[in-house]
DNA sequence: TCCTAGCCTTTACC
DNA sequence: AGGTAAAGGCTAG
């Protein structure tokens, strides 16, 4: 199937950015995996998609095809800096995650570096998720929050997740007992839908905020990671106090009212698509260093 | 109530 | 080879 763009998009920019850990190339196919969801996509031209495996609609919506992504830089666009960062990557979109997939990969995800997390994500898929051919290959599905529920700690700590894997298998636990619905979630405001995130095993305010703007539509959520608190540091430093900066510097995790001033600093300054933003500067931010 | 220090595993890269 | 950094969170004090 094909679909005719008739906005600005950047498919390879957007599945390049650290948002998603389950899509990998191969040549010029993208091959992704997401909820029951398997498929493969390319870019022809600057205004043309060809995939199979899922239709025109799931696209349009994985990819945030509909976000009106001119108002949104326009809207964000507070200064040089961030100008910066629209100008380099333009067309890159936030992609909506299957929101299980995103809570139990931002669990994983804590104080490792995104190959590492790839590489724990795909173990844990191929060790629990169910098995599947596609275009003559192999792929495992993200196992449900019943499988996770299911494994031993143990197992999970086969995949490489260290002291996280309690913290998931908790998580997956109180998902299958409980019967949540993650896809409810979307329908409570930023605030709500943040703090019962927050109550989940392993979940602090940076993992919610990663799960409310990847996979629940929140945009105004501004993840502050090590990167990311760099960044606000070196480029933002005038917009706080020179006592704050100060402290931020002396230790190297955020308590959270420091994230919270962060966060809300952020939200204020960059506007209801903060969210935008972050995706843009981390990009980057790690861009230049690499 | 809020903050801080120390701790938690694994991996990649230097 | 040893050290450091990595899309952090939990707990004690």
């Amino acid at each position: 199937m094909s679909l005719k763009l008739n906005v600005e998009f950047d498919l390879n920019l957007s599945l390049c950015c650290g948002q998603v850990f389950r899509c990998k190339r191969q040549g010029d196919w993208w091959y992704c995996i997401s909820g029951d969801k398997i498929f493969k996509i390319r870019q022809t031209s600057s205004k043309y998609l060809e995939f199979e495996g899922v239709d025109a609609g799931f696209v349009t919506g994985f990819f945030g095809l509909n976000d009106d992504l001119e108002e949104i830089e326009r809207s964000v666009n507070k200064d040089p800096y961030i100008a910066a960062a629209l100008k380099q990557f333009r067309g890159l979109r936030l992609i909506r995650q299957d929101p299980w997939e995103c809570l139990a990969s931002f669990i994983c995800a804590t104080y490792k570096n995104i190959v590492a997390i790839e590489q724990t994500l795909f173990k844990i898929s191929q060790n629990h998720g169910e098995k599947r051919f596609f275009d003559g290959q192999t792929f495992w599905l993200f196992p449900s929050a019943e499988k996770l529920a299911m494994a031993s700690v143990h197992d999970l700590e086969k995949c490489g997740l260290g002291y996280r894997a309690k913290y998931l298998q908790a998580t997956a636990k109180r998902v299958y007992n409980e019967q949540v619905d993650l896809e409810r979630f979307k329908h409570l405001s930023y605030v709500d839908a943040k703090k019962r995130l927050f109550e989940f095993p392993g979940v602090g305010l940076k993992v919610a905020d990663c799960v409310l703007l990847f996979s629940l539509g929140k945009m105004e959520a501004f993840p502050v990671d090590v990167w990311v608190k760099r960044i606000l540091v070196n480029n933002y430093a005038k917009c706080f106090s020179q006592d704050f900066v100060e402290k931020l510097g002396r230790h190297k995790s955020l308590s959270n009212g420091e994230y919270e001033k962060l966060c809300l600093f952020a939200q204020n300054y960059f506007g209801v698509y903060a969210g935008y933003a972050q995706e843009y500067l981390y990009h980057y931010e790690r861009s230049r260093k690499c």
